[in-house]
DNA sequence: CGCGATTTTGACGGCACTCAAGCGCCGTGG
DNA sequence: CCACGGCGCTTGAGTGCCGTCAAAATCGCG
């Protein structure tokens, strides 16, 4: 008894096409940055980051993602991978074929649509990326962040306020533009100001406003 | 007697659609976030700023556009466009009528691969921005600014280490995560170390390999 | 239970921001 | 043509946020 729900609700044609499940332990890499695209991937269970690596090996996580999410759709246009995923837990995902999508995407016009809107919302998740990081202060990238993960896993239909974070301080540090002593100070001032309880993974969100207002009002 | 170079060479078959010209005046928007995807452009001459706000007014610029790229490719998959787009300059595009593009995709398999390719380039910039923003100090981020620039007046033909900015120390401030005076304090910086010659817009790189080590060595 | 990895916390320093003043370039209008 | 005004740019002084370095505590896992 499965009922995925899917970031976005056309990607459920998508899952048409799954042709097998492929489980991915801890710690271990889906794809690589410039390896060919053979497959995307649908995630069924488990949680996933992706990272872009420059030539002098500094790293940058560029996302995380859950349940329901579609991985891989960046290489549509080149055939080769733009970035690292990497699981963050033990993890299930559906296999796509990329070659089975190429060849009905002319027979099923809404195929297509559906590739190219998932390409839009990873521009639209790296713009408020830039956005985040281009601009905001550590506490408003903090409070941003949870309440992006308190939604989505709303979405998911668990908790908004009563999760458990999948990723290390340092990880989220690397996707916040952070370094990881930053996020466990941010983390303790939010819970001393009553707006989180934190204990180590766990977190429970105590005052959703103000975790907003942080994130509205600027210098 | 014109020789577009275009930023990719599949966009040489976009060209083909190119209906008609349009000019920008300095400081109009070709198009702006949230409105309806009606013409994707290629530029002719001229160059843009495109830029994303949040809801608290905050701007980040996410990239600078010049001859021969195409604006528009990331409104594909939702049909309406993600960010604004401004001209720096008095500018000239082709415009592509995008419902005409939608009908010829179906009969033209390599049309679509060259929208797809677009989406990509538009996701790897977009990368290459968040390690930027997300990891690099003032000095770094200028010197990959200005190594970009040079490369790309490079491939249209221009000089690599003589050009004029289009844009102010503001807007390279937006788009590096820098307020404007860190950025003048950084070109200060950068002619004291005969790195550069700068008079106000008018750059001169007069080591590159210096430049190039600046975006190298990190800590 | 014990070890390594992760997290917390403290002290300190530096890089970038803020605030402010002055300069220079350019377009405009007298 | 020149004077003026505004905007962009530079530079200085001071501050503060976040990074660095270090140590201790806690967690998770074998």
């Amino acid at each position: 008894m499965e009922t995925t729900i899917f970031e976005s609700e056309e990607l459920r044609q998508l899952e048409t096409l799954a042709q097998q499940r492929r489980t991915i332990k801890r710690y271990q890499h889906l794809f690589r940055a410039g390896s060919p695209l053979q497959y995307l991937y649908l995630i069924r269970a488990g949680s996933f980051k992706s990272c872009v690596l420059d030539s002098n090996g500094r790293e940058q996580i560029t996302g995380f993602h859950m349940n329901g999410e579609l991985l891989g759709s960046c290489a549509i246009g080149t055939g080769k991978h733009l970035c690292d995923m990497m699981a963050l837990e033990d993890s299930s995902v559906y296999e796509i074929s990329f070659a089975e999508v190429e060849r009905l995407v002319r027979e099923i016009p809404t195929l297509q649509r559906c590739l190219n809107r998932a390409m839009s919302r990873e521009v639209e998740r790296n713009y408020k990326s830039m956005l985040l990081l281009g601009s905001m202060r550590a506490e408003e990238r903090l409070a941003t962040f949870l309440l992006d993960l308190s939604q989505r896993f709303a979405k998911q239909g668990y908790s908004a306020t009563e999760f458990n974070l999948r990723m290390t301080r340092e990880e989220i540090g690397s996707y916040l533009g952070l370094k990881f002593e930053t996020v466990s100070r941010m983390f303790s001032n939010f819970r001393e100001s009553h707006s989180i309880e934190v204990k180590n993974r766990a977190i429970e969100i105590k005052d959703l406003n103000r975790l907003q207002q942080m994130v509205g009002h600027y210098a």
